[in-house]
DNA sequence: CGTCCGATTGATGGGACTCAAGATTTGTGG
DNA sequence: CCACAAATCTTGAGTCCCATCAATCGGACG
């Protein structure tokens, strides 16, 4: 498995962190917080592909944050059915309510390699005391994950499986192409359609053939982790999608839907 | 429409009040934070039954707190159908969300008469900053939200109608019953089939009829807005329940699964 | 070259939706 | 206090979306 971050810039400075980055545009932390996490960062886990990177159930003295590659958070029900309730993408926090809530109730996994950075929860919690701009931040990222939430418990409760798919594949680009991880209208999803469904509440076999549909529709087109989107436009139509929930910085490629 | 708050005890002093006893259980908020908030709490803003305490789209500068009463947050698509995101009942927080993105991407509609407590944002912001507890207690709140969104995504994702509802009706009584508004096995739940069908992803038609299986299999009656429960142990089988994801305080009446 | 994983295809069935009508409850005004 | 209107609940018949089961195909890899 040869999965490659795309980094928009190589600096030779620290390469791009989309975690100091977000966290500053939302706060303005004080310096030596920032420093601080910049060197956790700096030293990264590295995790494989299919592994765990928090275990639901067993307690975990660190937050986690991605740094590069994919990564998902898992619910497993009593019957071994499993929800993939977010997908993680470069920058993204793991576990932020497990800061409160020991043991975890949602596994982490990372789907491709990933980078890992992880922050001892007892340091974190000294860091938001000392520093309320960094609390605040923090405060940011949870109301960002809740809205995110409540926009795919609308999706799975409302729409069919084609606007459900549509709506998924539409969040993911503008995730990506915000981070720079997207060319064009072609960008990496390193994601089964096994992976989808569980994200979706749909069988493998069903998101296939909606997924041949959109293809035959000239809508977007998939080889192998590659997807590229053919018609932008009907794509979001179809997913209904406006990407103002997600609360993006800068140009995402999209308009609001008048 | 009398609907009437069912409190526990009524104390000469300030009659219980839920989200104040939350603040406390989980964090140390200073005094005067407490006080501040508890002035509030003392001249709620009346809501009545079916107007919206926040509306999607429209700035507030104030967060808002149920302190009787049922309300939802719910999110509506772009065709009119409508998804219920959250029950919110006395002590839990409309909009904290919103305390960072405004407008707000959801409503919040009263679904009983309901008392509601406004603080101003910036107080609100401003408390956060000068008391670090508080601030934590806010970061619960948030986290807490998250996770209970989570187990909502897994049962519309994975779990079919009949488990479905059993959960939730499980999530409902549990949480009643925390706040001591349940008479042992029988509680108010003044929703309409409609709503349980639009926070559950399914047709009213549906839901009337799963609901008559459960009462068939003598698991729960439901009596005009009257819901008593027959089973307890059978209720909480079928839907997988575990109420530990809930992290409520004391007796729930329940076992954790073996 | 055989194995494994993921994508694909087909046939079949069922859970949930839709449509439509009636029963029951609730609310309202005279 | 009754009559009427409006919700809400209930029931039935028909349909469809999506799940299930089962097999095949293709590529990656050791």
């Amino acid at each position: 498995m040869s999965w490659q971050p795309a980094f928009t810039q190589g600096h030779t400075r620290d390469r791009t962190n989309q975690f100091i980055g977000q966290l500053r545009r939302v706060s303005c932390p004080l310096p030596e917080t920032l420093e601080f996490l910049q060197r956790l960062c700096r030293e990264p886990r590295r995790v494989c592909a299919k592994s765990d990177i928090v275990l639901s159930g067993t307690p975990s003295a660190y937050l986690h944050i991605v740094l590069s590659g994919w990564a998902c958070r898992t619910r497993t029900l009593a019957d071994g059915r499993r929800q993939i309730t977010a997908f993680l993408l470069s920058g993204d926090i793991c576990d932020l309510d497990n800061v409160f809530f020991d043991p975890p109730g949602e596994s982490v996994s990372a789907l491709t390699e990933c980078e890992v950075a992880a922050i001892p929860k007892a340091r974190l919690r000294d860091l938001a005391r000392r520093d309320a701009d960094f609390a605040e931040a923090l405060g940011w990222f949870a109301a960002h994950d809740k809205v995110v939430l409540g926009a795919r418990i609308a999706s799975l409760g409302q729409r069919p499986a084609q606007e459900r798919i549509a709506h998924l594949l539409c969040e993911l680009i503008t995730r990506l192409r915000a981070r720079g991880e997207a060319n064009g209208d072609s960008c990496r999803v390193p994601l089964t359609q096994e992976q989808l469904g569980e994200a979706l509440g749909l069988t493998t076999v069903h998101v296939n053939r909606v997924l041949q549909g959109l293809r035959a529709d000239n809508v977007v087109v998939r080889d192998g982790d590659r997807l590229t989107i053919l018609d932008w436009e009907g794509l979001q139509a179809i997913g209904c999608f406006s990407p103002t929930y997600l609360h993006l910085p800068g140009r995402t490629h999209s308009q609001p839907i008048a």
